[in-house]
DNA sequence: GTAACGATGTATCGGATCGATACATCGAAG
DNA sequence: CTTCGATGTATCGATCCGATACATCGTTAC
């Protein structure tokens, strides 16, 4: 999954290590908080060995012992890496639903293409569908088992998922009739500033 | 945190491994769809090893090669466990404001103090309000940088995390006046079926 | 001037957890 | 009478996190 994502930032442009975690942080906002550096190290040997990505390390050639620079590695998607990134875009599978493999696919859906945006979308949709479910039968059946506080829990858990299938259903609606991520589907007002929507 | 929620559940009541996974998934509900066995057998038996439960393998003494019934491992509490369960009950530290650490606490609160209840709810809307003012950030200083997708996974992090500090604070208001956790603080009416208040 | 401090920067280790897999029993449906 | 789904125990490889260590750089404070 973070493989996706730094082979997608890279793309952008070139990086090294730390710029990558705060661009990281950036991108992914809510859906990962902070990328832990023995994650991402380990992630960015793994995809060099893949040759994915090319590790630039800039030992000033004539100057060694002058200031002695410690190794800022300065890292690039290859040609290889970035036939990588569109295989792991166009694909959709059970992982794709998950709350990190979802975050992370939407955080590149520029990228992606509409019909894979699409499947994408369903294929999360019926997942917090089938978690929605599962809350409502747990309020239906277990209310006398649980205490209070755990019954609070499934209720806001259960909150989430109606807002988030909703959030979803907007998304998708979107996408069939064409117009831009965050365009209002028609009936109901924006909640949030207009994403300056100059093209007509 | 796995290790609370199992201690939790087997102060109830006696479990084998199975039942325990299907208790985990209704207690924890949305916090964590369901345990891992690659998660739970090991945990058992790290809990088994350091004596806070017991394994009871029913070998019918002197029916071994009737039937051969495979081993149901039966999970109990010892009282050293239950001491431990008290210990991480109480403890509140930064784990315990994270999305899995807060959510196995909180639903445990019913045996939790009123103290230690404000302390981790506390501790939780602090933790919210740094992610939600991360976001805000982001949104204010990265529009243009970031394409309308990305933006608009941003924008619906938002509203979740203000959604939840809300939450947190009406529940934060309940736990100072005494009222049950489910209860309406007062002016705003709840948005879930009433948890039936029958008692006025 | 220089010492301290916080941001930048690379890297590893142990531990928690997941997903896939394997294997075995049992009752019910076909 | 056999196949299938629910019940049940268990392990393996891989991913990821949190803590930790260490080094450089610029600014601020003494």
């Amino acid at each position: 999954m973070l493989e996706l994502a730094i082979l997608g930032l890279l793309q952008e442009s070139p990086m090294h290590g730390y710029e990558l975690r705060k661009e990281l942080a950036t991108k992914l906002g809510t859906i990962r908080a902070a990328i832990s550096y023995g994650t991402l190290y380990p992630t960015l040997k793994r995809l060099h060995t893949a040759g994915w990505i090319s590790e630039n390390v800039p030992d000033g050639d004539t100057v060694p012992p002058l200031t002695s620079r410690r190794g800022r590695v300065v890292y690039k998607i290859t040609a290889e890496g970035k036939e990588r990134f569109a295989d792991l875009l166009a694909q959709a599978g059970p992982e794709t639903y998950d709350d990190a493999g979802f975050g992370v696919h939407f955080a590149f859906f520029a990228r992606t293409d509409r019909a894979t945006r699409l499947r994408i979308l369903e294929g999360r949709r019926r997942r917090i569908e089938e978690r929605r479910e599962g809350l409502r039968e747990i309020l239906a059946r277990a209310t006398d088992r649980l205490d209070a506080y755990t019954l609070e829990l499934q209720r806001h858990g259960l909150d989430a998922c109606e807002r988030e299938v909703r959030w979803l259903e907007e998304l998708i609606s979107n996408e069939r009739s064409g117009r831009s991520p965050a365009a209002p589907a028609g009936d109901s007002p924006p909640a949030y500033p207009s994403p300056h929507q100059d093209r007509p």
